[in-house]
RNA sequence: GGAGGGGUUGGGGAGCGGUCAAACCCAGCAGACUGUAAAUCUGCCGCCUCGUGCUUCGAAGGUUCGAAUCCUUCCCCCUCCA
């Protein structure tokens, strides 16, 4: 399934096989939580060069539910996408629904936000689900373990999560999909190494970094990501799950992670939150009222070389659904382009000097436009 | 001409003797957002020398310890009847 290109340094060029055709790593993908990337088709998905995207097992059992999903044939039949879908398995949402439910060994039992009825996710149900949509990439469920967790509460939800993994294993049969394991362990490196030894002898066909950017500190997220994506699988594909910022992710490709996904470009622009070479561009900010500029001059997506920055500045006052489509199409395009530039510095074996320009721009204290 | 109902801080609109610089919504200004309960949420939004400070609720008088709130006159607006 995993083709290893290139490498420089820790960082890895390669390609990632399934029965949905090839995505090129590193790779971002985007979010669509329900079965769209919200705002945007799967047609403006594929002109930006999307080659994956990722959705929700817990929000789609929720809604529509997995009956609806298999009777239009799948999920990719269903959105109309028919590029590799990877399914996150609704650990994350034991995370941000806590007040909503209820961990026991056996799995977790949610209260729906929608009408109160009781739904329930264990490792088996969760990868029935995962396999009834047809997804490429299934994961394994897991609790990811908020922050702070004292290590003594970090551990015992780690080896919860790893049970689990044994049991999303053995339940999840396909030759046509892959699963991947989730690493938890907090902040805490002897866990993390724990945890991936632990899930390298279930044996999944990917390994996941889970359980991070909660809330804890940059160094810790740097800190346990470079620590643990070089003692992973060299063979396997390496994912680091809900990540994140530019600067976040580029960091993580120089220590040898493969795949990322995360909410913020699209959350953000539907926001007017805007990543540009030049760094954060505040649409909705009044400063550009009255700009005719571009909004990034560097920048080839359709949004940028058709539009001036007070046109979406007006889009985004009125809340046109047309200002949502083209900043998250601005949004996703920096990113997807990122991880193309990313992939280029590591064929040419330049990914160091690359790194050193992106944090002129977007690891410096005295830039105001950044986001680090 | 007759009968009623109104005029409140940018707009809408509460308040109807003290707890009122005055609810709430919109607009405006800024901030947040990392495996999406998020096209969402938070803060600010009369003035200043920032205080048991000042000036406000159509205008001017009055009652009262105290008025956006009660009374009088005036000026506007709206509805209905002629």
């Amino acid at each position: 399934m995993y083709t290893l290109k290139s490498k420089d340094g820790e960082a890895r060029r390669g390609e990632i096989q399934t029965s949905h055709g090839i995505f090129q790593t590193p790779a971002f993908m985007p979010v669509g939580t329900y079965g769209a990337v919200k705002s945007i088709s799967p047609e403006i998905l594929e002109s930006i060069h999307a080659e994956i995207i990722l959705s929700n097992t817990y929000h789609l059992m929720e809604r529509p539910g997995v009956e609806i999903i298999k009777a239009n044939g799948g999920l990719h039949n269903f959105m109309s996408w028919d590029k590799p879908i990877l399914t996150d398995s609704g650990g994350y949402q034991v995370f941000s629904l806590a007040k909503k439910r209820k961990i026991t060994e056996e799995g977790i039992e949610f209260n729906s936000a929608l009408n109160g009825n009781k739904l329930f996710l264990n490792p088996e149900v969760c990868m029935e689900l995962q396999q009834a949509y047809g997804v490429d990439i299934a994961m394994a469920l897991d609790e990811c373990t908020p922050y702070p967790a004292e290590i003594s509460v970090a551990k015992e939800s780690m080896h919860l999560s790893m049970r689990w993994a044994q049991r999303s294993r053995d339940a999840f049969q396909s030759d046509n999909s892959s699963l991947f394991g989730i690493i938890q362990g907090g902040v805490y490196k002897d866990l993390r190494e724990e945890s991936l030894d632990i899930l390298k002898k279930i044996e999944f066909e990917g390994y996941a970094i889970g359980g991070l950017s909660v809330g804890e500190p940059k160094d810790d997220l740097q800190g346990i990501t470079s620590h643990i994506a070089p003692l992973m699988p060299a063979n396997k594909p390496r994912y680091l799950m809900g990540v994140g910022t530019p600067l976040d992710i580029v960091k993580a490709v120089e220590s040898g992670v493969d795949m990322f996904d995360c909410v913020i470009p699209t959350r953000h622009a539907r926001n007017g939150y805007l990543y540009t070479s030049e760094g954060i561009v505040k649409i909705r900010n009044s400063i550009h009222k009255n700009s005719l500029e571009k909004l990034d001059p560097n920048c080839d997506c359709y949004t940028c070389s058709k539009f001036s920055r007070s046109y979406l500045h007006h889009l985004d006052k009125t809340k046109e659904m047309l200002g949502s489509t083209l900043q998250t199409i601005h949004n996703l395009y920096f990113y997807l382009n990122l991880m193309r530039n990313l992939r280029a510095a590591i064929e040419t074996g330049t990914l160091q000097s690359f790194v050193k320009e992106f944090e002129i721009t977007w690891n410096n204290p005295s830039n105001p436009n950044i986001d680090i």
